[in-house]
DNA sequence: GATGTTATGTTGCAAATGCAACATTTTGAA
DNA sequence: TTCAAAATGTTGCATTTGCAACATAACATC
């Protein structure tokens, strides 16, 4: 059995001391439920109230369309939310299903309690407040700089997108990329061969090099 | 000279009455400013601690990679919001530029003073920290969405994914799309004589039936 | 209604991409 | 180390897509 990550460790707990934690798990109505590898987490067009934290195993976020097809759409591990986009909304129904991709712990938030400052106004909880909102906005950015990535016309447009965005994040002509080729082809919703193709390409007519991990912009 | 919109009708003030939104404007320190047409609102990593409200005009989203060459990311009208994104983080750094696409009012409001329950936890402050959830819900929401549709392999899983999500989002077989054929090659970004092509080769297969803005699943 | 403008549909052709099959390299477990 | 599994690189070929050019339809303005 995986161990849990220590609680903080995690993002949307940060800046909140153990002994405060304590009082405002119990103030946001939180509770901590398993999950067997396969088993649904939360279905679509369930009512979503509470955010999820996965504590151990991971999560799979798919998206059913109205054919039956199922598509994996990101996964969440360790420390990270789930379901938060849609629990912060006034009709808090989810639009994919979340699913344990292994034997998962995971440890649920009531929402409304985040959103809504408590009664006694306690520091703490408008620290998770701040928080919440830190890790929404990234996540907001983030899916922005994938769509801006994956509207290239071209997969050589795309990989260029991509560099660049490292290389403005990393604030260098060389730069190191977190994905192994074929987790690049994914997330640029392509295909691999083709892939390593044009950057073969690219490196050919002196755009970049590579090496590995590490790409250098000419 | 075109009207300002009125406040009562922005998503972000909704509840509020207009007695304490006068208070709460002059509480969360907002101010007004006006840009010509072409006029740089925010650049490429300013500091951006404010969140614009687009009162009259429209404000396009722009995004420049290191090369230098600029692509036209989204654009923002009347009574939207923008930059709310970067203004929530810890490190309001905007990774994008704003630009007022023509004569444009807009109303900036100090995220922290939203994000941040003031001393006083008046009840229009907590609206409007709840207001801000929902839309930044809402935004990742709708941007989850694109991707999702945007990385489908090709142009008919593309057209396929797009019709799925209106008739779940309209609960019917006979979805309408508001995006005109040009708008809708472009939020898929694909060619749009392709595209016709493809929803005539569908059409002719039997797999969806279709006439101006309204689609028919089969 | 006349007329110019924009959106839409159609098609041939060139280029880009996906696919499959295979060689080579890297990684991880025993 | 040794071996199997997974990742990566390469290439020919079929398919898809973008592009350009054009015809037609819808729309707006006078």
């Amino acid at each position: 059995m995986e161990k849990e990550i220590e609680y903080k460790k995690i993002p949307l707990f940060e800046g909140i001391s153990e002994e405060n934690l304590k009082k405002l798990l119990y103030c946001i109505n939180s509770f901590k439920r398993e999950y067997e590898k396969g088993e649904t987490i939360i279905l679509e067009k369930d009512k979503v109230p509470y955010i999820g934290i996965v504590l151990s195993g991971s999560v799979h976020m798919l998206k059913n369309d109205i054919w039956g097809n199922s598509t994996l759409l990101s996964y969440v591990t360790e420390g990270e939310l789930f379901g938060e986009n849609f629990a912060v909304m006034k009709v808090p129904e989810s639009s994919v299903t979340f699913q344990a991709a292994s034997h998962t712990k995971v440890l649920f938030l009531a929402a409304s309690r985040i959103i809504h400052t408590c009664e006694n106004a306690c520091s703490f909880h408008a620290q998770i407040a701040e928080n919440m909102f830190n890790l929404l906005g990234r996540k907001s950015i983030s899916f922005m700089n994938k769509i801006e990535i994956m509207s290239k016309e071209n997969i050589r447009g795309k990989l260029l997108a991509y560099i660049s965005m490292l290389a403005q994040q990393q604030d260098s002509k060389y730069v190191v990329t977190p994905l192994s080729r074929t987790q690049l082809a994914d997330y640029l919703s392509v295909n691999r061969s083709a892939m390593t193709r044009e950057l073969s390409k690219m490196r050919d007519e002196g755009i970049i090099d590579f090496d590995r991990d590490t790409f250098v912009i000419k």
